[in-house]
RNA sequence: GGUGGGGUGUCGGAGUGGUCUAUCGAGCUAGUCUUGAAAACUAGUAGAGGUGAUGAAUCUCUCGAGGGUUCGAAUCCCUCCCCCACCGCCA
């Protein structure tokens, strides 16, 4: 959510923002509304007063008319706070002015390109190919038992996913990897490490709106007997940890690794990627949620995009860093970067980390503030981003696939595969 | 799931219809005293929002959340959330 006064004396840049970021939402219609709620706000609490002035002098006939009064009022004014509220949830947050205005994908645009495009001797294989033919990725039976869209990962594949976890938080709670990567990304900023956290993988809604991820609902798998939703990622309760606090300055930054697995309707893809694992209902998520104060902000998204590199540069697979347009972005995000990871089996980078930079977009609905040290309170900014899921397992396959079928494993996951150097049909 | 107890400011904790503009204590900040500190004393110590110039001032709202009763609610009623204890069931 933005602020309202914001809005108010920026009405130009918001609607060119709705516009860009294809937003629905009326910001005429927002303004208005806006300022007939204020208007009638006072005149309510006009009254309030008179109603508390009433009652101190224990004037009853005066508190009755009053209260009259109040009543059509409150009923009036309801009925005109349900709209702007659903108008101000749907206001999206302003771009960076370095994201690139455009309606989809096509608009993003190649930051940089890193490691070499493995080279076959062969037609490399589709991880689904792969996986199917080495007994590791069952999705025919995960059809049958739960329906389209979910998988058994067996074997081998089971213990690679559990692999690259072990892999990547150590590398997120490792302070000299940090001080590393930071120093490297030519970045001057805090080398506190991450927290490790397993959350739940239920939320309330309100909760969820607060976050801004209950849109599209349609998206959400909702468990009604008990009014709560999967998450969709471990952000989604990551972020509320600190909703409602006031955090101090010293504490900053807060730095949460969070695994979970994510859950996602994925309405709306019908037909697309329907083969193995890409684009599931339930997959396993590792992902970063921190919180700075605002000038820390975007170093610490450039942070993070430069950890997410090092995962990648530790599997040795290649990647790019996108820029992602107005038109592909997520409505909370000032400003989004993508890591695409080449898979060679699809002939092209697909995304394997996304990387969220919110500003003070979410901590204004669940209003986390920290206390500056010169006494002022704030909001914090946040931050979220992957650091490694069931894709990494994806772009591993296709990336280390051998001649004869066989999948070599990344060096630097081999000691956490109990030594273990390929991945043989079972 | 059942029964009982509870949720009040930074913390502890009082408050069962109007004197609550929330008692008291601790903490914190500043000051007095002191070579310095402690103690003691004095003062201050929440957030959000409206009008207004982002000033002064002023008003409203907030005692877990939301509704209701009432001229008037921290206090009474309803629904929900959370915490604690015990019982039941269960990995």
């Amino acid at each position: 959510m933005l602020d309202i006064k914001y809005i108010r004396e920026n009405p130009d840049l918001i609607k060119q923002t709705v516009t860009d970021k294809k937003g629905k939402v009326n910001i005429d219609r927002l303004l208005e509304v806006d300022e007939e709620r204020r208007k009638l706000r006072t005149e309510i609490e006009n009254l309030n007063q008179e109603k508390n002035i009433a009652a101190k002098e224990k004037d009853v006939a005066r508190g009755k008319l009053v209260k009259e009064n109040l009543v059509s009022l409150e009923e009036k004014f309801a009925l005109l706070d349900a709209e702007y509220t659903e108008l101000m949830y749907a206001v999206p947050n302003i771009p960076s002015s370095k994201t690139p205005v455009g309606p989809d994908e096509s608009a993003n645009t190649v930051i940089s390109k890193h490691g070499d495009i493995p080279k076959f001797s062969f037609k490399p294989k589709e991880h689904w190919e792969l996986g199917k033919e080495l007994g590791i990725i069952d999705t025919e039976t995960a059809a049958e038992v739960t329906g389209a869209r979910f998988a058994y990962l067996k074997g081998d594949l089971a213990l690679l996913e559990f692999a690259v976890i072990q892999l990547v938080m150590g590398i997120l709670t490792n302070e000299t990897v940090i001080a590393e990567v930071a120093k490297k990304a030519g970045l001057n900023v805090s080398t506190k490490p991450f927290v490790p956290v397993l959350p739940p993988v239920m939320i309330k809604p309100e909760v969820m709106q607060r976050m801004g991820r209950l849109e599209p609902k349609e998206e959400r798998y909702y468990i009604p007997s008990d009014d709560l939703y999967l998450v969709g990622s471990a952000e989604h309760t990551l972020g509320p940890i600190h909703m409602d606090q006031t955090l101090k300055e010293e504490e900053l930054p807060i730095r949460y690794i969070g695994f979970s697995t994510a859950f996602r309707r994925e309405a709306g893809s019908y037909g697309k990627d329907m083969k193995g694992i890409l684009r599931v209902h339930q997959f396993d998520k590792l992902e970063m949620e921190t919180y700075t104060t605002p000038e820390n902000g975007q170093e610490e998204q450039m942070l993070i995009v430069a950890l997410q590199e090092h995962i990648n540069q530790t599997l040795a697979l290649p990647y790019q860093v996108v820029e992602i347009s107005t038109g592909d972005m997520g409505a909370p995000d000032y400003r989004q970067i993508d890591v695409e990871t080449w898979l060679p089996g699809q002939d092209k980078y697909r995304e394997t980390h996304t990387s969220d930079y919110m500003t003070d977009f979410q901590s204004r609905r669940l209003n986390i503030k920290v206390k500056r040290k010169d006494g002022k309170t704030e909001l914090v900014y946040m931050n979220d981003a992957t650091a490694a899921a069931g894709r990494t397992l994806i772009a591993i396959l296709e990336n280390y696939q051998q001649a004869d079928g066989t999948i070599n494993i990344p060096e630097a996951l081999q000691p956490l595969m109990f030594g273990k150097k390929k991945i043989f049909k079972a």
